[in-house]
DNA sequence: ACTATCATCCTATCAGTGCTAGAGTTTCTA
DNA sequence: TAGAAACTCTAGCACTGATAGGATGATAGT
């Protein structure tokens, strides 16, 4: 029993430090710059164990990225909400998930931009998306069926990579939050 | 004069064929399946030909196709707008965006997702690029310094990849682009 | 305490990738 | 027609992700 805890641990401990390593690699240089043997090298073993953790290889790494990314956007999103409302609310939750983007380029990457639905369509992630959505939902009100939060999500999944791709005037940043902040405000005119 | 012309002329075919397969194929299976094996194999030629005609390899291949793109983006949308303006011309604009994206999807992806500026940053991107901003300020009748075209992009590119990801609701998208008339269409409220 | 079992890990290797050097052939020029 | 230039292929490099199979170690049963 302790044994197996024991062992369980080893592995945990592992397991953590494959997503770490891969993480800070891929913030750094790009997750091309992530490769079964420089993760291997990080932490102290060779390539074939990587596949006991992570069967499914580096598409399995990047999807267990992209899933605690889902989490932390969540959260980091819900925090700078608060209890705010209308204007300052959106604007508070664009600045939260710009900020996210921006600090951690290959999470969001993995999250978004990578084929990882088709391969591994699972609940987590499904359920995990649904509560970031819900927390945009909230910050701007939506009341109907969605279709204003859809846009605003996008609209923000736009500018964070724009803006990461260097299409964006950098030091209009402030200006472009604050018009979503009044587009998406109130109800729009009629 | 003529047998250089010839000798041109055979190039130019040959340059064309490979821009042409790879598009293709990029289409069909994404870019990782666009190898330069293959794409040596399609126009009947062996690998190194290749490097004759891009130097740069795979990647100015990929910046070819773009420039492509962003020239076809740029007149799909004119042709879309014509003289239309107000939420009519925003629709419009925005039906012919998302078409573009969802037809040529590795164009799209060569043009934006693609870190190719940093290497290849040419004057013809910037111009080319421009030139589809400016389109996109024309529809949402953009006075001011480009805020608000900026925003409108970036929820375009945004609702491009995410609805291509699948996403966002196949069905709700007449539901989005109308929302995007409204919210962009008249100088927000106050 | 000894042995059989099992988990663990590494070495070696595969097929495939982008890319390049250098030899050989064809084509053009003088 | 001889020499020069352009062209194309073969062969190979250093990588990549991924896997098979043997060696090593820890575990458990008697």
């Amino acid at each position: 029993m302790a044994e197996q805890t024991a062992r369980q641990q080893r592995s945990d401990e592992r397991h953590r430090r494959i997503l770490a390593a891969a993480r800070k690699r891929a913030d750094a240089d790009g997750w091309a710059a992530v490769t079964t043997r420089h993760l291997a090298d990080a932490i102290g073993y060779t390539q074939p164990v990587l596949y006991g953790h992570f069967p499914g290889g580096k598409s399995e790494i990047m999807l267990a990225v992209a899933l605690e990314g889902f989490v932390d956007l969540t959260r980091q999103c819900r925090a700078a909400l608060g209890r705010k409302r209308g204007r300052r609310a959106i604007e508070a939750v664009a600045v939260a998930y710009l900020d996210f983007g921006r600090e951690h380029p290959a999470v969001y990457e993995a999250m978004f931009q990578q084929p990882i639905d088709a391969r591994f369509a699972s609940d987590d992630t499904e359920s995990e998306l649904r509560a970031g959505f819900d927390a945009l939902a909230e910050a701007i009100g939506d009341n109907g069926d969605g279709t204003v939060t859809e846009v605003f999500w996008a609209a923000l999944h736009g500018l964070s990579l724009l803006e990461r791709a260097g299409r964006m005037r950098a030091e209009h940043r402030s200006y472009r939050i604050a018009e979503l902040g009044v587009r998406f405000a109130a109800d729009p005119p009629q």
